[in-house]
DNA sequence: ATAGAGACCTGTGTGC
DNA sequence: TGCACACAGGTCTCTA
């Protein structure tokens, strides 16, 4: 479900309601969720103090006392619930998908509903969980500095997929899902088709197209982190309000409508599928 | 080595 | 109303 946005808008908003708190008891309805829990997960967490969250990629870091990292994924469907008391959000309407409940210390708690259960936990030392699998080979995050055209380039000149599965490809950057990789493409006017190395010049320079991706990919990404991340469906944020990036979608899930680069451009955006996922585009102005 | 298809799950919306 | 099918924000694994 989540891209990075949604993960980060999570992750701020659940750091600010559980950073020092301790874990006092931790209840796991179902134990296999996309991978089974590992052994002794209740046990392992409890008494543990959250010391601080993080995001890489689409995963939150949970650092914890005593140096243990809980990594969690939410796959497409998972969320997280902060319960304070007896307030609204304990009377969940899906508690058929509440597969884990942690209990803190002065009363808040916290739920793991995941109605697909392609989400996954895992517990890691602190020392190591960098060199997981899962972390060792993403991409740089599109956040920061070190995503740009010369780190960008000289990648898509060895491969021969469109531009779009490339860009879902975690190796290549870290944390773009479906969504946000069709509207930075619309951005950049480059064409979800078009084969990955032909955006690099033929002198191997990144040229204007890679330079165009890159500062979308980057803009779009702070868009969507400064509106709240996108909420479609149900699905809300830790403390139950919405994501506001959805309004903004410029082509996602906008199949028929006038492409919002008018009166420029005269083109419909059009969905299309690629290696089994919807992709959607304006074939007029992105080339 | 790389690209594409299939698999993993459940819910929802559409058309007959 | 019932049923079949397509589709959903992700990633891993298997096959060419």
């Amino acid at each position: 479900m989540p891209e990075l946005p949604e993960v980060e808008t999570i992750c701020r908003g659940l750091g600010q309601e559980l950073e020092g708190l301790e874990i006092s008891s931790v209840e796991v309805r179902r134990p296999d969720l996309r991978f089974p829990l590992p052994e002794s997960f209740a046990e392992r967490l409890t008494g543990r103090r959250i010391r601080h969250l993080s995001r890489r990629a689409k995963y939150l870091i949970w650092h914890l006392s005593s140096d243990l990292v809980l990594v969690s994924h939410l796959g497409m469907s998972g969320s997280f619930r902060i319960r304070v008391g007896a307030d609204i959000q304990a009377s969940p309407k899906d508690p058929a998908h509440d597969h884990l409940v942690f209990q803190f210390r002065g009363g808040r708690s916290l739920v793991y509903n995941d109605p697909r259960r392609f989400g996954f936990m895992d517990l890691l030392p602190a020392a190591s969980w960098a060199d997981h699998v899962w972390f060792s080979g993403l991409g740089p995050e599109p956040t920061g500095n070190e995503l740009s055209a010369e780190y960008l380039a000289p990648l898509l000149t060895r491969r021969r997929s469109p531009i779009k599965a490339v860009l879902l490809d975690q190796r290549t950057i870290a944390g773009l899902g479906n969504i946000y990789v069709s509207e930075a493409l619309w951005r950049a006017r480059i064409s979800p088709r078009r084969t990955a190395a032909t955006l690099v010049g033929s002198d191997g320079h990144p040229g204007v197209r890679v330079t165009r991706l890159v500062d979308a990919v980057r803009k779009v990404i702070a868009d969507a982190i400064a509106a709240g991340g996108s909420s479609i469906g149900d699905y809300t944020l830790a403390d139950g309000s919405l994501g506001r990036f959805q309004h903004q979608f410029s082509v996602y899930d906008r199949a028929g409508a006038p492409c919002p680069r008018s009166p420029q451009c005269h083109g419909t955006v059009r969905r299309i599928v690629q290696s089994g996922r919807s992709t959607y585009y304006c074939p007029v102005c992105q080339r």
